[in-house]
DNA sequence: CACAAGGTACGACTTCAGTCGTACCTTGCG
DNA sequence: CGCAAGGTACGACTGAAGTCGTACCTTGTG
């Protein structure tokens, strides 16, 4: 079985699922932001200041949680979110690298 | 200006709305069967024989074409589709290589 | 010319995704 | 202990997206 709830392998990665959680310009900024720091990188999600509200939040973060471009472990206070980097090459080489060259308006 | 209605110019492309179409599994299979099939292969809408009416297929390439993904121009009896491979291999190299890798439940 | 084939336009319906407020839970800290 | 911080759960609202039927236009063909 997987990981913990909502995590899924990487086999169980969908390109169906990975296209609609990267079509949000929120999430994209989420992983862009992930790609470019260096890699095992772990945040919060209130650490992206998006504006939007908590429940907002905790929504799109679930949504890349299940698509399986992040990774999620209680680490006491908080949540901390990295980037399934490894699994997202595997499955989808290139992909990383379009997403981390878009520029403009975000 | 760019070529006929609908027809975004290569800059004008946007992530965004080139991963909100394909996000849609039966656009996805449109641009997979396209991208499959030599360079410059031009089709028409109905040759996908997509399941579903046909105002709905015209929607789906309206979409397409409008994020830059599909070319089409009207051939006297019918209008034909072509992927703007170039354009898209220019903006997101490596996309197209992700969407004819995808096997399985279409 | 008349008609079928291929598409588009428009309006309508339904489902889904993004958004929020509120309530609530857990953990760390003073 | 008591409280703030960080997240989640739930219900609700709204707008967007996929779907369809019908009507209509254009082009090629018999």
């Amino acid at each position: 079985m997987p990981d913990e709830e909502g995590h899924p392998t990487v086999e169980e990665i969908e390109l169906g699922k990975v296209l609609s959680a990267l079509a949000d310009p929120l999430r994209r900024r989420v992983v862009r932001e992930l790609a470019d720091a260096p890699d095992g990188t772990a945040r919060t999600c209130s650490s992206f200041a998006l504006p939007v509200s908590k429940a907002t939040v905790t929504h799109h973060f679930r949504t890349l949680r299940e698509a399986g471009l992040i990774r999620q472990v209680d680490r006491g206070n908080s949540r901390m979110a990295d980037l399934r980097r490894a699994d997202i090459d595997a499955r989808f080489p290139g992909l990383l690298a379009i997403l981390t060259a878009e520029t403009g308006a975000h």
